[in-house]
DNA sequence: AGCACGCCGACT
DNA sequence: GTCGGCGTGCTC
């Protein structure tokens, strides 16, 4: 008989079996209703096998649903994802599903002139509302409006027959990019990288590149023209493009739409089900050639995908951390391997694993020189707080304040950097030392002063900042400590009153709207301080800003983090590569405790060489990635004590292996979240041990209670 | 993820 | 004596 291998969305670690009936046809990538248990739920088929006898009575799959098979690029891609991060392949297939579970978007009804029939009374409103018509069909509401008149007098002339509803179809929403409908004139890197990166694209077979150029430097405009060159080659070629935040997206497509003359296809959380819907059939279909998105869009059925770009691809917002722990980055590339198409790893501080793989010749590596125009980077120093300390409670030094106030009185802008929202990230007790923290978790609850709360940015839980301290009672005894950016603003309106002045964090531009009204602002001169977190680092041009002070240039490089260093590089040379872009020379400032720290050096000296050099030394002293491999179990539970035998009962039976080491069980670095006690376990193994397959064969000899959560994380990034 | 089975407290 | 709490386990 014939069976089928169906993967089903459960967290069970392998495909079903199922008899397939003698009526049905089915292949590889196929969408099926099979029974499970009482129901019948959506299932894409794996593997079709003849067999002649099976030591267990399978059911039979119940039917092939009529939405379209998965092309073979994405279940070869979803399989492969689910082995690389050890996570049940059902759930990966069901990712490549997500946009099917909306309904579809109902066509638009709008309405038109039937021939030129007249209206039986041409009263002065109707006679408006055939005018702002004209030939053209839009929606009753829009007409009314357009017109200036009732709902009413636009449905009267339809019930009269004058006006007609038509339903245009929502596929008609996608148009096709034109190559040719406004190129940008490239300078020599530029076209260089471009025409590189287009052949890589169209001659086929897995292609991997770095873009690497500085900010400025033009790598969008370079990129825009591969794509061009991938269009002409081939209208019906498939492109990604792939952002690390959704609030990034907008600008991109608007110059998409301005370089190609249509918008390209968006796909991320923030858009709404039914569109998506439509994106994944239009993709599925081949109509739609350009998709902008974040990381999910990689599971997108793609059927003819031919480049993938993933831009600022050393941000860490790429790894997903919740649910699927996967990173972005990697499975772009994974894509690109299985489609047999061009990956470009585009960004101004590549990450170490990605230099590395272009210092290795395994990528194309792409160099984009000078910047636009006569702009320069900025001139950077370090300001020693050693030697000059900022008096108690203040947080700028006497040197940034006077470079301020320069700039300020010459009309140009300062951006003020510190990652760090609220007022405040510490309160404590002076009488009894005491430090708040959220309930039930052992993160410090931060003062925000805007909103009047002490908040626990981990969890989300608040409270209003209390009269007593909660754990000795004493009275008016809770003092602030530290800077947050709510804060360095309070002392930028004291030294300059008259300065207009915001705050740029993910609580004063909560959304992409939000933030996009705050850039604005930015851009058109209405703010002269900018006090701002990561938020504002990066993907923003601000032609009069030439100031960027740097509140706190040591914060990252604690902590002892195995990224800790390459990230804060890559921050502070974002944040300092936003002054100065026009033809105004910008300077930036850091302040420091620890001047000497190779990270500041390296960043003082505008070399970046010397960074990467110093850090991969250390990394391949302790073969650390990218010259070994690292993978976390972080268990987590309500029961401590489960935690703790579960965590023990795993070193116990860790397999034997060589060149590889687990370390642990430890606390985790948050070891108490949402009264959840959470354990970690760390493997190191070198590049060419087989670290999935050493974890399976772990994981398999363990029994994990259903109370306790364990999480697999190949490559982690964040390791809280 | 559902949805069962299963073994201990307050009810018509 | 039952109805039902959600802990544990299975679904081809």
């Amino acid at each position: 008989m014939k069976v089928a291998s169906v993967l089903i969305p459960l967290p069970v670690p392998e495909a079903f079996d199922y008899e397939v009936p003698e009526a049905l046809s089915l292949a590889r990538g196929d969408q099926v209703a099979v029974p499970l248990g009482p129901r019948l739920i959506r299932g894409v088929v794996a593997e079709v096998f003849e067999t002649t006898g099976s030591n267990r009575r399978l059911k039979a799959v119940d039917s092939k649903l009529d939405d379209p098979a998965l092309p073979a690029g994405v279940m070869d891609f979803v399989e492969w994802a689910g082995r690389w991060t050890l996570s049940p392949p059902g759930e990966m297939a069901a990712t490549a599903l997500k946009g099917l579970r909306a309904p579809r978007p109902r066509p638009e009804r709008r309405v038109r002139r039937v021939g030129d029939r007249q209206p039986a009374r041409a009263t002065p409103a109707r006679t408006s509302v055939l005018e702002a018509l004209g030939v053209r069909s839009m929606t009753a509401a829009d007409l009314a409006r357009d017109a200036g008149v009732s709902a009413g007098v636009v449905k009267g002339l339809i019930d009269e027959g004058v006006l007609e509803i038509v339903e245009i179809a929502a596929e008609a929403a996608f148009a096709r990019p034109d190559p040719d409908h406004a190129p940008a004139t490239l300078n020599g890197d530029q076209a260089a990288a471009a025409s590189a990166l287009a052949a890589g694209a169209t001659q086929g077979g897995f292609r991997p590149f770095l873009l690497d150029g500085v900010t400025g430097s033009g790598k969008t405009e370079a990129y825009l023209e591969a794509i061009a060159r991938v269009l002409r080659a081939d209208p019906a070629a498939q492109i990604l493009i792939l952002l690390p935040e959704i609030a990034l997206t907008q600008a991109l497509i608007e110059r998409i739409a301005a370089r190609f003359g249509a918008a390209p296809a968006e796909w991320h959380s923030g858009v709404a089900p039914p569109r998506r819907r439509q994106v994944w059939e239009a993709t599925i279909a081949g109509r739609c050639n350009i998709v902008v998105g974040a990381r999910s869009a990689l599971f997108l059925p793609f059927v003819n995908l031919r480049l993938i770009i993933v831009d600022e691809e050393h941000d860490g917002s790429f790894k997903q951390e919740e649910g699927l722990v996967y990173h972005g980055r990697d499975l772009a590339v994974a894509r690109a391997r299985i489609e047999g198409a061009a990956v470009v790893l585009a960004s101004a501080t590549p990450s170490l694993e990605t230099l590395w793989n272009a210092q290795n010749g395994r990528y194309d590596w792409l160099k984009l020189g000078a910047r636009h125009g006569t702009a320069v980077l900025p001139d950077i120093d370090l300001i020693d707080l050693r030697a000059a300390p900022p008096d108690p409670q203040t947080w700028l030094s006497q040197s940034l304040r006077e470079a301020i106030g320069e700039t300020l009185a010459r009309g140009e802008q300062t951006l003020l950097f510190l990652n760090r929202r609220g007022y405040a990230p510490v309160v404590l007790c002076r009488a009894c030392g005491h430090r708040l923290t959220a309930p039930d978790t052992d993160s410090w609850l931060v003062e925000h002063r805007y909103t009047g709360r002490l908040v626990c940015h981990l969890t989300g839980f608040s409270m209003a900042r209390p009269k007593l301290c909660p754990s000795c009672g004493a009275e008016d005894s809770l003092v602030s400590v530290g800077p947050g950016v709510e804060r360095v603003e309070e002392e930028v309106r004291q030294l300059f009153p008259e300065a207009r002045t915001a705050v740029f964090s993910s609580d004063t531009a909560p959304d992409a709207k939000a933030a996009r009204a705050l850039i604005q602002r930015m851009t058109h001169g209405e703010i002269d301080i900018l006090v701002a977190t990561q938020a504002a680092a990066k993907g923003h041009n601000f032609p009069r800003l030439t100031l960027v002070g740097v509140v706190d240039a040591d914060l990252g490089l604690r902590g002892g983090d195995l990224r800790a260093a390459e990230r804060t590089y890559q921050l502070l040379a974002q944040a300092t590569g936003r002054a100065g872009r026009a033809d105004r020379p910008g300077r930036a400032l850091l302040q420091t405790w620890t001047p000497e720290h190779p990270v500041l050096q390296a960043l003082a000296a505008g070399d970046r060489n010397a960074f990467v050099e110093a850090e991969m030394a250390e990394r391949e002293a302790a073969s650390l990635p990218p010259f070994g491999r690292l993978a976390a179990i972080v268990l987590s539970s309500e029961n401590a004590q489960a935690v703790e035998k579960t965590a023990a009962d795993l070193a116990q039976a860790i397999p034997n292996a060589e060149r590889l080491e687990v370390y642990g069980p430890a606390d985790a670095p948050l070891a108490l979240v949402r009264g959840r006690r959470r354990k970690r376990l760390l493997v190191r193994a070198d590049r060419d041990v087989d670290l999935q397959a050493f974890l399976r064969a772990w994981l398999q000899r363990v029994k994990v209670p259903a109370s306790v959560r364990l999480a697999v994380d190949v490559d982690p990034y964040s390791f809280l």
